[in-house]
DNA sequence: GTTGTTGGCCAACGCTTGTTGACATAGTGC
DNA sequence: GCACTATGTCAACAAGCGTTGGCCAACAAC
């Protein structure tokens, strides 16, 4: 257990030299991934993408699953939305997404996780726990428990669904649209989702 | 070519007895590819639910592709908007919509077309087909040509996105709604994005 | 020098896949 | 009877997959 003789200058970061191979091979996964879901995904092309062997990929991540799972650390970076004005919050919502999509094209985490929810069961559980841990605590406090809870789904539904026909299916007649002409239709749609319909139902049975 | 010989009781149907074996076919490749997609969905499969051998289903349909394609025909059987009235547009689509998924369980067409979409060419050029032949016509038939070539796509990205969250990945907090919450929420936000925003942009932008 | 550890390659395993072709059986026309 | 076609089964192919274990080179420790 000679660890500590190796990164002997600085005090931090325990530098192997396999840390460098084994990011590489997550930054292609995570290429290979995004580009193709889990299924079309294989070790050797991820291998291949990363010039090493394919039982590195194993050695490191165990397998084939456990380096999914790894690919699938993804955080959305949502702002403290109770502390935007209510009638900015749908736009700033429609732009941060627009941000996390299309803001530093080497992050595809977001791709990564929805071109592989809709056919794998371990990365639509992700999803669900992505959504209940960041998105639907994030629309709590902006909202309410009540109303969020009834309107959380529906606001996560069309965000995904921009996603879905603008980067995983790459619709012309989404991809046509410009960034602001995307902000500016569908905030008055997520408005419409967030603030209408009847009022927060204090006090009679909420179901769930 | 004896084939009139066969049904010589009936001057329509020229009904082979092979004709139900591809039929029983062409049904369990549809729970299939609707259930798992097309990659995770093999031929054996597809032919042990139909209770026949692998190789008649490459006899029948050529390839796992051409199969596919077979299970890929699709009638949105949109009505014809134009002859709604302006204010009910948004709710009759979503309510529309809501049908063709809820509608009849043992009709997976939408289900398998969304299911593959996302990995795979095919089913992702026919979902273009579709928006193109089906959703926009229908759509500036309503709207006029300029406001839905804007607009279409945007409405699209909300109903797949309903779709996807409620009967993809079956997000809890989707699909603890019931189908008239979901209504009453979803359609204010579609009829926002339909009418929404400038004019169809005639001379100068006048917004609202 | 010897030893042990680390990072890496190579060849192979067992399995599943789409696909093919040879063979059996049933039903119809002559 | 015979021939022929439609319907179907069976066994196998070649390819690709995830995964495994053995071997090799570098290099620091003793």
């Amino acid at each position: 257990m000679a660890e500590e003789s190796r990164a002997a200058g600085a005090g931090t970061g325990a530098e192997k030299r396999s840390d460098r191979t084994k990011a590489l091979i997550l930054r292609a996964a995570r290429e290979r991934f995004a580009a193709q879901g889990y299924e079309r995904t294989t070790i050797r092309a991820v291998a291949a993408d990363a010039d090493i062997d394919p039982s590195m990929v194993m050695r490191y991540f165990g397998s084939k699953e456990q380096l999914f799972d790894a690919a699938l650390a993804i955080d959305l970076r949502l702002p403290d939305l109770a502390a935007v004005p209510r009638e900015e919050l749908a736009r700033v919502i429609v732009r941060h997404f627009l941000d996390r999509w299309e803001g530093d094209p080497a992050d595809d985490a977001l791709l990564v996780l929805l071109r592989s929810a809709v056919t794998n069961e371990r990365a639509a559980a992700r999803t669900h726990e992505i959504f209940a841990v960041q998105v639907a605590p994030a629309l709590a406090a902006a909202l309410g428990p009540e109303r969020a809870a009834r309107r959380a789904g529906l606001v996560a539904a069309q965000l995904l669904g921009l996603g879905l026909t603008r980067y995983l299916l790459a619709l012309p007649a989404v991809t046509a649209l410009s960034r602001q002409e995307i902000e500016d239709a569908l905030a008055p749609a997520i408005r419409a989702t967030l603030e209408g319909g009847p009022a927060p139902a204090p006090g009679v049975g909420a179901f769930c």
